[in-house]
DNA sequence: ACGATATGAATGAATG
DNA sequence: CATTCATTCATATCGT
């Protein structure tokens, strides 16, 4: 994951390379460090697993100052990360017996020195990004709650330092983007608060639709 | 196809190399040869293809007897040998004497006219085959799905390397399909892929789409 | 020494 | 959420 990445990428502007071929047009989204800095962020330090759509959307749209970059590709990263890290799991532990584990709150020793030796966060503690950050609540009055919203304080033993971080910078979650006209039922479910990994009762609702951002879920 | 160095890696690149500090370990794993005659034994004669990560636990194990190795490895080697094994053959259809198209990107592409040098979102519909079965389970190949098989499956005796794909053409017209046309090209946006129906015993509900960076679940 | 090839590792994208 | 497939990167190894 790391000792990787040297990609041509970085689109930054048509990069007029002229009429060189280089058709680099990988169909395939290949995030830029700083995107995926700011993914790992989210993920280590602001507990961020399987955000919602709405937080999706917000979090493709920080992204794009950095590369193009779309939900989907958001919505496969949170999914990836998260489904490695637990296989990664299960490769080296027993899914046998026992186990009534309920969310270590500090693994810090229990680091599986196989698979990724270093990995976690690169993310640098100090905001590398300032916070007045462009494109991130900008002037959305959301976040202002400051309690709610993500924090899954438990964490893994990942980042673990910065956690205050999370709530004055957060805002993805905090729904109500515009106004209130869309939606019953935005946010909700599933990793507010609690780590979701080990929620017992995960898939949820079967009908779900995102549609632009909005969130509705029947049945 | 694999001649099969003999490094002996025993000593680990006995050569000074040494530059590197201790970590020399820290270089990706060379697997001895007795762990590649282990694990081709039961890739070719057991028809593991995609070890579950109990048998990835329990093959690594008996392989460390042999050197170092972790469960990734065993996971990445299968990995990557059923995807070269294929690979490989993907270009070698129809023996006969054709030539190695390199790069061919892709056979069908029906589109009547050469193809745009740009756009077009081509989502690789291309040639992924309908594998309608994973890898193993001897699944009947027409589309009928059910039929499972009994659970692990023993080996299917195919002990030579050149083998199966025998379904891979196994088109989804379940069902009289309402109209010839077959797996629809691309469409224009995003990448909405559907398959016709085809009763799946499976609630689908999965579906998703990502437009324009939403996402859409439909049933 | 290089260049080619084989293959370990990583990860985006999907599917079930 | 688990699994799988395709691609691509990185590097060990071999051939000339």
């Amino acid at each position: 994951m790391e000792p990787q990445q040297q990609h041509v990428n970085e689109d930054s502007s048509g990069s007029g390379k002229g009429s060189f071929l280089c058709r680099q047009s990988s169909t395939r989204w290949t995030p830029t460090t700083d995107q995926i800095r700011i993914l790992k962020d989210l993920y280590y330090n602001n507990g961020v697993r399987s955000p919602t759509a709405e937080q999706i959307q917000k979090i493709s749209a920080r992204l794009r100052q950095y590369g193009k970059i779309e939900g989907k590709n958001v919505f496969y990263w949170f999914q990836n990360h998260k489904a490695r890290e637990r296989q990664k799991k299960r490769f080296t532990t027993t899914t046998t017996t026992d186990v009534p584990m309920q969310r270590p709150t500090t693994v810090s020793n229990n680091a599986p020195s196989c698979w990724k030796p270093d990995d976690h966060n690169s993310i640098h503690n100090n905001n590398k990004y300032p916070n007045l950050n462009p494109g991130y609540s900008p002037a959305s009055p959301n976040c202002s709650t400051g309690v709610i919203t993500s924090g899954q304080m438990g964490n893994y033993g990942y980042g673990s330092m910065t956690m205050e971080k999370s709530f004055r910078n957060c805002s993805i979650s905090c729904g109500s983007s515009t106004n209130a006209s869309e939606v019953p039922l935005s946010h909700n479910f599933g990793w507010v608060g609690f780590d979701p990994s080990y929620a017992s009762s995960y898939t949820v609702f079967e009908k779900k639709k995102f549609i632009d951002g909005s969130i509705i879920l029947e049945e």
